[in-house]
DNA sequence: TTTATCTACGCAAACGTTTGCAGTCAATTG
DNA sequence: CAATTGACTGCAAACGTTTGCGTAGATAAA
């Protein structure tokens, strides 16, 4: 244990504790003299201070929770890269927590963070999540909290999104520009509102461009690659009109790609393939992927800035203060005619 | 904020805080009934222990720290798969910095652990680092410490790492039998020790195979994409020999492909390549990329139980306790013959 | 009965920091 | 000279939890 401490420093300068701990804080009260030497003799035996002491005191923690589906994935960990860039800038530690879009470990985690080892929440909700009550609950207690991208809408904070019906519309609407007739959705967040935009607006282009929307072309992943995989395949050979899929989802396009691959479906000639991603080597495939790409760095600044923001001014976060960023699409080899 | 502690709960209770806590830890020394009374209550008003409190009288945070270089990489972020399900099974909760390969970075984040917030610490050193004086200092202090991937030798603790000679060796050895005579060799972390064992698998193969070893043949990127493909597209164009490519990093494999398409050498044909990667999509890049796979996710695993172990023991980390996992060849089409 | 043992609970100190308040000493003012 | 001010510094409480020790009451043993 390290137990250069506030009253070691105090002893070996003959000073109180109090006036040492001012004299760090850079406190006026402080006189030049006693400042440098308190520092002097801080610096020597590598002196840091304790931060539970400290947050338990002060009741804050400098500390903010992250709370994230899964991390291998482009969008989130642009996001962290984002996040953890503002956090430190302003002195702040992140935690992360990943839920594996389970429900029941979303739960136990925001359990944890009611006890007050955080001043702040920035959270992307699991897939998998229907009720909000841990939420509710959460939201109870101190922290405050910023959603993004997978938002929760019961809940009156700010949330940072993407245009995602617009998108949703795009992309559709560029499959079927393209030649497609018969489009088939797939997706991993039905019940989430960006689920639900992304979807309205693929119906939306659909309905536009006079297609019929058919509810059996959607389909709902979830976080197992291979079963998606399966799930794509049957779809493809149950329906082998289907020329055309917008993933909402980079894993799902990636399993749709095996599912082409391991039909002999070829890309873009018979299947046209588009989706959201963030991939870096989506220029890179065979074919290279035509994505919709979110601004996922801007998203995690954005959304941290907000919360940071929220927690240094201690006051409360307005949904007013929600920011929706743009995404962009990029045409590649995968959806050419 | 959260004014549900144990006081409140003692009060209500007509117990004391010390009764109190003790039938939470389902202490011997309370009665059935009192326990089910306060847990009850316990429940009913959603109390969460204050988290900093627990550490500063304990002087136990339940916390780990994760210092790596970055997120947006699949060997990371799949090791922090790993690390994070280790942690949260044993209930601890797992703090993120990232250093960017940056070195001044790394030693204002070791600077903040020695403040006793964490109990242990998984690192990954930053490519930059050449000095481990911040290290040292670091394990001075309370706070364990496990290495893995990007090891410091010249701290005794436990490292997880992968076969990195040997691998070395193998993926030079596969792009000589695949017909190479002029390989290249990008790495990222020349003065670290896994560079190093790469590179020397990298001379011994062509020793081995009687090929020269040429320093200029050997490239030293950063964290620059930009900058990698303009050094790589340099490199083959003053020594237009180059038929291989061993990238030690990911993205230095992208980068290669880049390069390549820009100068229009075809790969495998002109320029084979290989490289250390976890990138998910190897198999459906254009051309699918042979991959000198790590167990990421297992390194993850390991390195998080050795040092959770050692904590909840309270006995040092020994070197002996250090861990050589496999890593995996998958031949694919970037280097056929 | 006395003594010992056991159960169930409370008191109070401790973890290291921050901070309101009070105090000391010297310098300044009336 | 007394009174006031200002610059420094110290005392001690507080944050919420854990835990060594003490104790009251009950039961068992002598």
């Amino acid at each position: 244990m390290n137990s250069v401490n506030l009253k070691r420093l105090a002893q070996e300068l003959n000073l109180s504790i109090a006036t040492v701990s001012r004299a760090l804080q850079d406190s006026y009260e402080v006189s030049a003299h006693t400042k440098e030497r308190v520092k002097a003799l801080a610096a020597e035996l590598n002196y840091e201070p304790n931060a539970y002491a400290s947050s338990l005191r002060r009741n804050i923690s400098k500390t903010i929770g992250v709370v994230i589906p899964e991390v291998n994935n482009h969008f989130f960990s642009l996001a962290i890269n984002g996040i953890e860039e503002v956090a430190r800038q302003s002195g702040y530690h992140v935690l992360i927590y990943l839920t594996h879009e389970d429900y029941d470990r979303e739960v136990a985690i925001t359990q944890y963070l009611t006890g007050g080892r955080v001043d702040g929440i920035l959270m992307s909700v699991a897939s998998e999540t229907q009720e909000f009550g841990h939420l509710l609950k959460l939201q109870a207690t101190k922290p405050a909290i910023v959603f993004f991208d997978r938002v929760c809408d019961s809940i009156a904070t700010a949330q940072v999104t993407t245009n995602d019906f617009e998108s949703g519309f795009q992309a559709t609407e560029h499959l079927i520009q393209a030649g497609c007739r018969h489009i088939a959705h797939l997706l991993v967040s039905g019940n989430l509102s960006i689920g639900r935009m992304r979807m309205q607006g693929y119906q939306a282009a659909l309905q536009q461009y006079g297609l019929p929307f058919d509810e059996a072309l959607v389909l709902d992943g979830n976080g197992n690659d291979e079963q998606n995989t399966a799930l794509i395949t049957a779809l493809l050979t149950a329906r082998p009109e289907v020329d055309g899929i917008f993933a909402s989802v980079e894993r799902l396009a990636i399993s749709s790609y095996h599912a082409c691959n391991g039909l002999g479906r070829a890309i873009p000639e018979q299947v046209k393939i588009i989706s959201f991603s963030n991939l870096g080597v989506a220029a890179l495939l065979d074919p290279a992927l035509t994505t919709i790409t979110q601004p996922a760095y801007e998203i995690g600044r954005e959304a941290a800035k907000i919360l940071l923001r929220a927690i240094e001014k201690k006051k409360p976060i307005l949904p007013t203060q929600s920011l929706v960023l743009k995404s962009e699409l990029f045409e590649r080899r995968s959806t050419a005619k």
